[in-house]
DNA sequence: AAAGGCCTCAACCGCAAGGTA
DNA sequence: TTACCTTGCGGTTGAGGCCTT
């Protein structure tokens, strides 16, 4: 078995740590800090490795740790959080004060088994998928696709909505197996929803819409956005940042081929959580830039936002019109209550590039 | 009581990104 | 520009404890 580069030497040592390496490890960052990890072990008198010595410290030795199970806040907070980010896992523990990404992955794979094994509590639909698909289904959202398998069980029905240039892949062609499926949708949203802005270019009926082609009777839904209780501070929201994020790395939200899901406002500012902001702000200037609305700007796409998050919809509409984003970016789709439509039925087309302008303009989703 | 299966979780591995010389 | 190093992240493994039969 190969070994990093940092842990090369014959004489590191592996497996369990003991109380007396702890000991001298927190003596050591106690004392000095942890300024390079490599420089750690020798200096701390440890035979580890500095990664061992990292990772020792981050997840189980650091002062502001939190151990024990975890609370039914957290846990719902994991729960939204994973249908938001997917299995980022780092993001998701950014959340929650004192615990790990190492800790909260392992609980999701505990929680996801336990799950699986337990059908008698899920939805009333038969189980029709096994472990290796849901595994699947992580695989998936591991890359940051938000492309999920849905199964059979309840607490993994993560919120879910389609999106259709082709409503030949809506509901109408789900078996009677995958209807139930607004049921749970309905069991687990809230009343909030969030506006979603994106992009529907580069979609097509294969990406983008709530399919039945993936293994078995899964189904196979892109996931845009699951929890209600996201919400974007507008203070949060300026331009420095939106600069910023132009910059750094984004991780795609979309399956490669569909750089679809650009902007998810949250209307709920009471629920802020402060790392999703982040994770909004990235989506934008992908869009931004893949649509060449330099005309609209990041100043208007910023306007943008901070109107649907104020749900101020008239205000919007005018926005949209004054600055003929329809006209330089007609693929661009607005709506809030996309969530409302879908577990209402949602059965209508979607229709991007219809006729009308309207149809592009803020109005409750379907249009 | 014993054996086997299951579950939890600490730790490791490989990879990617960022920094720097 | 490139190579190397460090750090961080997500996936995976495996030891040990717990549970079931």
């Amino acid at each position: 078995m190969g070994h990093h580069s940092c842990c090369n030497q014959q004489k590191v040592k592996r497996g369990l740590w003991s109380p007396e390496e702890d000991e001298k490890l927190i003596r050591y960052i106690t004392t000095h800090g942890y300024g390079c990890w490599s420089e750690v072990p020798e200096k701390a008198g440890l035979q580890r490795c500095g990664k061992s010595c990292r990772l020792r410290w981050i997840n189980y030795l650091r002062p502001d740790i939190r151990r024990g199970r975890f609370t039914p806040e957290e846990e719902k907070l994991i729960i939204s959080l994973h249908g938001v980010v997917g299995n980022r896992w780092a993001h998701i523990a950014s959340h929650l004060p004192g615990r790990t990404d190492n800790e909260i992955k392992n609980y999701w794979n505990s929680w996801i088994k336990k799950k699986i094994r337990k059908p008698s509590s899920l939805s009333s639909a038969p189980p029709t998928n096994n472990a290796s698909s849901l595994t699947n289904s992580v695989d998936h959202s591991s890359h940051h696709h938000f492309s999920y398998n849905y199964t059979n069980s309840n607490q993994l029905l993560d919120h879910h909505h389609h999106f259709g240039g082709n409503n030949n892949n809506n509901q109408d062609n789900l078996t009677p197996k995958q209807q139930p499926l607004h049921h749970h949708q309905e069991s687990l949203f809230s009343s909030t929803y969030p506006l979603f802005m994106f992009d529907t270019s580069s979609l097509d009926a294969t990406t983008t819409t709530c399919s039945t082609t993936t293994d078995n009777n899964t189904l196979r839904v892109d996931h845009i956005f699951q929890d209600a209780n996201v919400g974007l501070s507008s203070e949060t929201w300026n331009l420095t940042h939106h600069n910023h994020n132009q910059q750094v790395h984004h991780q795609p939200l979309a399956r490669p081929s569909a750089t679809a899901f650009t902007v998810a406002v949250g209307l709920d500012a009471t629920n802020y959580l402060p790392p999703l902001i982040e994770n909004v702000e990235s989506m934008v200037p992908v869009e931004v830039q893949s649509c060449s609305m330099e005309d609209v700007g990041d100043a208007a796409t910023l306007e943008c936002l901070q109107l649907q998050r104020h749900q101020d919809h008239e205000q919007l509409n005018a926005w949209v019109e004054s600055t003929n984003v329809h006209q330089q970016c007609p693929s661009f789709l607005f709506w809030d209550n996309v969530v409302d439509a879908q577990i209402g039925g949602g059965q209508e087309e979607l229709a991007p590039n219809s006729s009308s302008n309207k149809a592009n303009t803020l109005s409750p989703f379907p249009l």
